[in-house]
RNA sequence: GGACCUGUGGUGCAGCUCGGAGUGCACGCCGGCCUGUCAAGCCGGAGGUCGCGGGUUCAAAUCCCGUCAGGUCCGCCA
């Protein structure tokens, strides 16, 4: 049926004959004796002449039969990669017709993007739509390589999972032959990979589907795709290793040999330098701890336990009435406020502007300058408040400032690590897990955890690039006693922990080996590497942000006969 | 649960501030012309519930209220 792709066209002899299958991408009509058909295959497109033909129409799907010969001197087109060549003599055969199609696929025209998931099998002919999802398979299968070269062996684990309040809001699924009773789908295969260790399985991984009912963003779809992987007797370092070795296979499979580093902070670093656990650092503009320079200063807004400082990435732009805004933005962001110190001139002719200036000490203001590196023309921010909140409000200013500035081609990639074991309290009172009730403790804070469990750092670490998490893990929990003191901690009592978490806690009575593990985003690290902002552009057929699959119009509503035997029944006011 | 942006022939947009006949542009579609084009060109034509509902007004795409859908974000995402 088919002897060649468009793509390959461009590198045979003159005047082989050749079929080839495809759409027509375009037909450019002169006449009675002249027809150019553009046809189009997932490798390129290629132009046919033909004599008097005038029922071809764009998306028709065709046969074309002819010889590849050199286009004539002057007629080449550069703009396309068999713009040398064309197939003349052209022989059409009409493998199928097309209705007028909704929405032009040329990726050069936007479409509204609610038309294209409408449309998304036509949406998914596009060449941008092409691109990414090979570049995505690509990607799937460097990483399967790389563990497979190292050793990991790959397990499918259950997506009719049981139950784990803890987390992120599950889907269910009910029960046929238990009526009233319930499946969750996973929102990780965590539990069960860990018992994969358990059962002697030493290195798994699996290309896994996880799923959470939570909102969705850009970045988020209620379904999701990660590297799920686990090793015993390894510890952080082993796993920082084969991720590295994986995402070294990723990038060479995209990029070609391009060299990957990945840096390591610990988060608080991160937090301190960035105000984010997630830093893009590819815009330099680190924040800076001034507390100790505004120790005894007069300004009563600058008092407070800490004052992080940044230097505007990007000040031209900043109008008296932009920096009214960021005073606003600063408050909303949770922090009291945001102070400003605009420096013009250098070495002692400098002289600055602020609505403080008239409070600040000249030696106070040299210490900012010398310590902030801020000079003629810069703007110095400043957020004063507890640590926390001072550095994440700063940080989210400094990435909505500085962003644009960002490398597009740059891949900074960063391992964050020394996270704390829990994060803030609950309206009980209790701890908040940072990560997942099995992540190991860092031995030398074990002690902490009855006298201060806020201070307790973990043996979890997240993978960031470009400012985007790309997945999280840690050293897990294979010791009762330890696992038994973290529920404690956590508020969780043996009974609770029994009926959620026995079948783990049974398991590890049997001989558990230190384990540990690792999981990241698929979705996001294909949407970076694509140059997409968005996750739905790699994925084949996403949901709106209510949920909705605009092509098949899920979910739907269910009758009762088929709800009845499932032990259902829909309430009216929600049939409505 | 909340904030903001968007919704106008099949597609993309302008028109909306400051109300006056569905007005305009580009693409696509249909018909005609055209022997080297390539986002072909030229001529002609068809195609509209201005998302939906209500209100104000002599008069609403335009102003007001509500609602639906799509998006971005906050909350949420162990």
């Amino acid at each position: 049926m088919r002897t060649a792709y468009a793509a390959d066209l461009a590198t045979l002899p003159a005047g082989t004959p050749v079929t080839i299958c495809g759409w027509v991408n375009r037909v450019r009509q002169h006449g009675e004796h002249l027809v150019f058909v553009d046809v189009r295959d997932h490798t390129g497109i290629v132009q046919c002449v033909l004599g008097k033909r005038d029922d071809l129409r764009p998306e028709y799907v065709v046969q074309i039969s002819g010889e590849v010969f050199p286009r004539p001197e002057g007629t080449e087109n550069p703009q396309i990669p068999t713009g040398s060549v064309e197939v003349r003599d052209a022989a059409v055969t009409i493998l199928s017709e097309a209705e007028p199609i909704p929405f032009s696929l040329d990726d050069r025209i936007e479409v509204e993007e609610a038309t294209r998931l409408r449309h998304r099998y036509l949406d998914l002919r596009r060449e941008r739509m092409q691109r990414n999802l090979r570049l995505r398979a690509k990607i799937n299968s460097a990483i399967r390589a790389a563990m497979e070269e190292q050793g990991f062996v790959e397990v499918e684990t259950p997506l009719l999972w049981t139950p784990t309040p803890e987390g992120a809001r599950e889907f269910y699924v009910p029960s046929r032959t238990q009526p009233g009773s319930f499946y969750s789908l996973p929102q990780s295969p965590q539990i069960a990979k860990q018992l994969l260790m358990v059962a002697g399985f030493d290195r798994y991984y699996q290309i896994a589907r996880c799923l959470r009912d939570e909102d969705l963003r850009s970045d988020r779809q209620f379904e999701f795709t990660q590297l799920d992987m686990e090793a015993s007797f390894i510890g952080q370092e082993d796993v920082h290793r084969f991720i590295s070795n994986a995402m070294e296979k990723v990038v060479a499979a995209v990029f070609g040999g391009r060299k990957v580093e990945i840096g390591k902070i610990t988060w608080r670093e991160a937090m301190g330098s960035y105000g984010s656990d997630k830093p893009d650092r590819r815009f330099g503009h680190p924040l800076i701890d001034v507390t100790g320079v505004l120790a005894k200063t007069a300004v009563r807004a600058l008092s407070a336990p800490h004052v992080a400082a940044l230097v505007d990435p990007d000040p031209s732009s900043l109008s008296r009435a932009r920096l009214d805004q960021l005073v606003e933005r600063a408050r909303a962001l949770g922090a009291k406020g945001l102070l400003w110190i605009k420096v013009t001139g250098e070495g002692d002719g400098y002289s600055i502007s602020s609505p403080v200036a008239k409070l600040l000490e000249p030696a106070e203001v040299e210490q900012l300058l010398k310590q902030t590196g801020a000079g003629d023309g810069d703007v110095i921010l400043l957020v004063a408040d507890e640590w926390e909140r001072a550095v994440t409000t700063l940080g989210q200013i400094r990435l909505e400032r500085g962003r644009h500035l960002a490398d597009r081609e740059e891949l900074d990639l960063l391992w964050v690590v020394d996270f704390p074991l829990f994060e803030g309290l609950d309206e009980q009172g209790k701890p908040i897990s940072a990560h997942h009730p099995f992540t190991m403790p860092n031995e030398e804070d074990l002690d902490l955890l009855e006298t201060d469990p806020l201070s307790v750092r973990s043996q979890s670490y997240d993978l960031v690039l470009n400012g985007w998490e790309l997945g999280s893990g840690s050293i897990r929990i294979h010791r009762a006693d330890i696992q038994r003191r973290v529920f404690s901690a956590l508020g969780i009592d043996e009974e609770t922990a029994d009926s959620r978490f026995g079948f783990l806690l049974d398991a590890f009575r049997y001989g558990a080996p230190p384990h540990g593990g690792f999981a990241f985003g698929i979705d996001r690290l294909a949407a970076l590497l694509a140059g997409e902002t968005n996750i739905r552009e790699i994925i084949a057929y996403p949901k709106t942000q209510s949920g909705v699959d605009l092509m098949t119009r899920a979910p739907k509503r269910l009758d009762a006969a088929t709800l009845a035997p499932l032990g259902i029944t829909v309430q009216p006011a929600r049939q409505g």
